[in-house]
RNA sequence: GCGCCGUUGGUGAAGUGGUUAACACGCUAGUUUGUGGCACUAGUAUGCAUGAGUUCGAUUCUCAUACGACGCCCCA
């Protein structure tokens, strides 16, 4: 048997509804922010993400998917999606158009050829989004609102978000010196991957794992001590417009980016869910001024973000958020014999059209096994096609939920069905409350996705 | 790249160095002459990830590989 690579998911079935559902929500918040979505290959030119920029290299080799393609091209499976916009915005000179800051969202697929782990895939999917062209600070808290929101509009209440700056170039530099110059003498009481990363990547060591507890690490001096004044005020600028925009965040000095084109702002977003993996990180973003312009591109201040949908669609599992999504249809359309069976052909067809969700049998099972299979699919209603009916212009409806029977006219089904479907189902989503197995002996009930009990229908009349 | 644990039908799984691999759910059919759900009955893995080894004999023991889960490194 042909089995999926390593560390690559089939989506489909509930969870398949669950990610078109983020989708849509991203979609529709996207155009309220008045963002453009903006689609960019998924195969890119090795270089544009092998820069040799000091930590880069060693990632890039290590943790990408790089191949060469039969003209001999060094090609990489896109492991993000901020380059491969911003090379966009250069190649297509968005820099020049007339509308700015230039701001685009993309969701797609990216690669990263690591080992798998909880929420941690080869292949995975992410949602960002940019401002190019921008240095105000209210674009950085535009972004981290625009995040914040989407969790939220989602359903997500155990998100934290954790705010810190690394100021500009020079800030940067002097706090980096200064770190280094807190853990050199000490340094041997740290483990061993901290000792390794004392030249190439200090600021690394502030999220230690192993080291969390030591009173060297506790007492390290914090970013916010090495800001420059331009810095300062600028991070104030940051705060107080998401103040304005009462979005809560935390201050965390040991958030930090190790590429050197990341200055100003930084924020990572956690869920406080229970049954995270070790990294609960759902997205995180920042500001990137160095990036457009070490990307042979003008000098461009931007600031962006970027989530894991599947790490957002476990968040949402974790915290039982109730989507809205339908999982039921409207009618399911029964038959037994040729003649029925052409007229359920045509049924469907009229009701479909009309825009009704519809669904028949297709497998000529015995009538028990099509009410089966109607209860499997959700049908709001059942109806029996009979020939002794339709000879009369009529047909047989069941409401499943009320079990109750009418025969009405062909004539009337549409209005039936319409007026039914409106007033009976209208709080479809709406049966978290249930506390109880409920002890009828129907065998109706459907387990609550939301807690795991029992619900029947017949019961809640 | 490193570490730890795992892999048995459609699903959840039990189990043993030796005839027919539990049990449950699900599914299909019947009892029910065209109306499901309850009940009862029957059917439903020549198969225990793959390959090699030990053995008279391996799903069971050993090794390798693949895949999965979790953690480390790293996290753009």
């Amino acid at each position: 048997m042909i089995k999926r690579q390593k560390g690559c998911n089939d989506i489909y079935g509930k969870e398949a509804k669950v990610w078109k559902y983020i989708d849509q929500v991203i979609d529709a918040l996207m155009e309220k922010y008045n963002y453009n979505y903006i689609r960019t290959p998924i195969i890119e030119a090795t270089e544009l993400f092998h820069r040799g920029v000091g930590e880069t290299t060693d990632i890039v080799t290590k943790e990408s998917y790089d191949f060469e393609d039969k003209g001999g091209r060094k090609i990489t499976l896109r492991p993000e999606g901020t380059a491969g916009v911003v090379r966009s915005f250069i190649e297509n000179k968005m820099y020049g158009d007339p509308t700015q800051p230039v701001k685009v969202y993309y969701n797609g697929t990216m690669y990263r050829y690591e080992r798998p782990q909880s929420g941690r895939d080869r292949e995975l999917t992410q949602f960002g989004m940019e401002i190019l062209g921008s240095d105000d600070p209210l674009s950085d808290a535009e972004i981290i609102s625009a995040a914040v929101n989407l969790y939220k509009i989602l359903g997500l209440k155990e998100i934290k978000v954790n705010l810190n700056t690394l100021g500009d170039n020079e800030s940067r530099n002097n706090y980096r010196e200064a770190l280094i110059k807190h853990f050199k003498p000490h340094i041997k009481d740290f483990c061993e991957d901290c000792r390794e990363r004392l030249e190439k990547n200090p600021l690394r060591i502030l999220d230690c794992k192993v080291d969390k507890d030591n009173e060297i690490l506790k007492n390290a001096p914090k970013t916010l001590d090495y800001l420059n004044e331009d810095s300062q005020k600028r991070f104030d600028k940051v705060k107080e417009y998401l103040d304005i925009m009462q979005i809560d965040y935390e201050i965390n000095p040991s958030i930090v980016r190790g590429l050197d084109y990341y200055n100003h702002t930084v924020f990572e977003i956690e869920a406080k869910v229970e049954g995270f993996g070790s990294n609960n990180v759902i997205g995180a973003g920042g500001r990137y001024n160095g990036l457009v312009n070490q990307l042979d591109g003008p000098e461009t201040p931007c600031v962006g973000f970027a989530t894991g949908i599947g790490r957002v669609a476990m968040a949402l599992e974790l915290e039982k958020i109730n989507l809205p999504i339908n999982n039921s249809i409207d009618l399911f359309l029964m038959y037994v014999n040729e003649d029925e069976k052409k007229y359920a052909a045509y049924l469907t067809q009229e009701l479909r059209l009309s825009g009704f969700i519809v669904d028949t049998e297709y497998t000529d099972r015995s009538l028990k096994a099509q009410f089966k299979q109607a209860d499997r699919l959700n049908a709001k209603f059942t109806c029996v096609l009979n020939s002794e009916d339709l000879d009369n212009n009529e047909v047989k409806i069941k409401n499943n939920k009320t079990k109750e029977e009418e025969i009405i006219s062909l004539d009337a089904l549409l209005y039936y069905l319409d007026e039914k479907i409106n007033t009976e189902f209208s709080d479809e989503y709406d049966y978290c409350d249930c506390e109880d197995d409920c002890n009828c002996h129907h065998d109706h009930e459907e387990k609550h996705e939301c807690c795991g009990k029992h619900h029947c229908h017949k019961e809640e009349e």
